[in-house]
DNA sequence: CAGGTATATACCTACTCGAGTATATAAGTT
DNA sequence: AACTTATATACTCGAGTAGGTATATACCTG
């Protein structure tokens, strides 16, 4: 369980983040308001913990969990370059559609683009 | 193998994304640029492939594969949430730092933070 | 201190998934 | 047609991991 990526592939722990997005919880609300077993909760949490994605303050029996940023900014971060990619992309569908826009606007029937 | 997160979390799948960041490549050299062996790298591909992380073309026995950017939108979605969450802790930091500043410039030893 | 609440942990099991090896398929070359 | 290149697939095996159940630990309350 070492990178970032494989943390976040678990459901639940994707779950207990989101949660965790708007405030800080203790683990009995997670428990609840996930509809989890408590153990499945802390199980998870530990390896939340023990990954930088959250931090734990104790009040009295209770663990308050909130959110640290740091490893999903990594994962943010991991994905810079493909955003470039994509914006690309984005940029030659519209030039491609002016074109067509400015050549025939005459035959909005058509089905298939042409190939190279 | 659901989701795109699952999809990323295998290092091999993600240094195959990395490698078709910048161009198209066949299956040969995705295998000899990451020293991978070449059922593995057929593997790979072909969970990418059924994601929707890439798509190949034929041309002749060898098949060349590119990016889509569409799984990789999806997580970047699902990071927006968190984006706001921690550009609100740079906020507030810088707020604090602010605070320090004016105070007293006097005391830069301080160890702790009062807690609630 | 007895009982209750909140959380963590230990243990076991079932399952998934990736690696490795061998083989199949298909196209190109001679 | 034989051979080679390029890629895909089938099969087995081992490791990792999530879930379930039971139990341990810690704190609070009467």
């Amino acid at each position: 369980m070492e990178s970032v990526f494989e943390i976040i592939a678990e459901p639940n722990r994707r779950a207990i983040l989101s949660l965790l997005v708007s405030s800080e919880q203790s683990v009995g609300e997670i428990e609840r308001r996930l509809r989890m077993p408590q153990p499945t909760v802390s199980k998870h949490l530990r390896v939340l913990r023990e990954a930088g994605f959250v931090e734990a303050t104790v009040d009295a029996q209770r663990r308050l969990y909130r959110l640290r940023p740091e490893p999903l900014q990594e994962l943010d971060e991991w994905l810079a370059p493909f955003r470039r990619f994509w914006s690309a992309h984005v940029d030659a569908l519209e030039r491609y559609l002016d074109r067509m826009g400015d050549e025939n606007q005459s035959k909005p029937t058509k089905k298939k683009a042409k190939r190279k």
